[in-house]
DNA sequence: TTGAAGAAGTGTAGCCTGCACACTATCTTT
DNA sequence: AAAGATAGTGTGCAGGCTACACTTCTTCAA
């Protein structure tokens, strides 16, 4: 046991920030994982995590530990919900305060510059056993992000600062799991008014090239409908 | 301070549940809040709620919370958000875990039944000062509600078992805040497939009595569009 | 140099949904 | 029996969503 540096009249449980963080590569959604060291669950894949700073913000002890993990900073990052089951984890009562984040696919190799620890991506639908209630919390957030499809530009966060319709096309296509019109989600894609042209022509292939494009508002999700 | 009964190797913040309940009463929607008997913000009014006990799931401790003040039991009650600014709680460290509730009209004057302490149900138009952090959680809590009523059947919480049209256009009517037009409203309530007629006719007053309906599945959000 | 390959880019017509809008029905009260 | 009050009912128009096929522009290889 701990040695005896705080003590309350009553319990506390401890509270941890977790973060499910999304991102698309090969065509498909992936979420990051990282291995535990120790035990509980030793040699099992967790969600990226950790105890929260008694002088921190719940929203900083998510970045930080996002940071830690995968490098990446200024990512889209959300509050998903708070898991509390009594028996969640073996050792002692934690609270976990969960959050997701969304992750442009460029960035996604910073991941190699980060510490020591076994972290890995992973597509949606190849998960390993997970620790904890981490698969339950995935599943949340899963939720979450289709549910933000409908309602608001959340999927341009997939994408870097520049991009092509096509290639947001293909952002859609892989999060909702099914062949979109071209020209449909190119007339909606515009009457969103939420990118603009950059002016500029990306070749790639033999093939004509494509406009580029860039969120007029960088940064910000809009809702929509 | 308080005397030490337990003790950690660093220090775990306190956990609270706190509820946002709403109710309709006399054509507004109102919210239910407490008055503190004690510092901080002796005096002022605040959401109910209270600490987390260590055996206790976290929607455990918002129903008792909601309970112990209210006397209602099985209404419709969702986590809402998780507050956790580092300086919500001159005492010490408190995240807050919010919930929102949701009360039938009919339920409301079961309150007179709770304990002493002093609470009243307020319009949401006319708070109180309140205290901590709690305006925000309001906001937040309404918005919630405002905008589930987009894609969902939540709005039917605030009806007893059974009810007429008209009275679920009232409520419908006082959480947006304007007038809907009649026929397109019982148009729309019933191409929901979500209620039915119980058979029976409601008089009150001197005019034609209504048809009564109940939800089909009783206590069920659904989720539409 | 030419043509084959491959993604980029573009318009229309039908359908369905949302919204505006006004009168008749049935009961109570006087 | 007439007045007062809420319950209950249908249509037409506009705007958005969906289905659908061909041309443009570039690269690469013959």
């Amino acid at each position: 046991m701990p040695t005896a540096h705080y003590s309350y009249a009553y319990p506390h449980p401890a509270v941890t920030a977790d973060v499910v963080s999304f991102t698309i590569r090969d065509e498909a959604l992936q979420l990051l994982l990282i291995r535990r060291g120790g035990p509980p669950f030793k040699g099992s894949w967790a969600l990226p995590g950790g105890f929260l700073d008694i002088g921190e913000d719940l929203e900083q002890c998510a970045t930080r530990e996002l940071e830690e993990e995968t490098g990446v900073r200024g990512v889209y990052l959300e509050q998903l919900y708070t898991f509390g089951a009594t028996d969640r984890d073996p050792r002692e009562r934690v609270i976990s305060v969960a959050y997701f984040a969304v992750v442009p696919a460029q960035r996604v190799q910073v991941r190699a510059a980060s510490d020591a620890t076994d972290a890995a991506w992973f597509r949606l639908d190849e998960l390993p056993e997970l620790a904890f209630d981490h698969a339950e919390i995935i599943r949340v957030a899963h939720q979450r992000l289709v549910a933000k499809l409908d309602y608001s530009t959340i999927a341009f966060q997939f994408l870097p600062e520049t991009f092509t319709l096509s290639e947001l096309q293909r952002v859609y296509e892989t999060l909702v799991d099914s062949e979109i019109d071209k020209r449909n989600f190119r007339k909606w894609a515009l009457a969103l008014e939420q990118i603009e042209e950059t002016g500029e022509l990306r070749r790639r292939g033999n093939h004509r090239p494509a406009r580029v494009y860039r969120l007029t508002q960088r940064e910000r999700i809009a809702f929509i409908k």
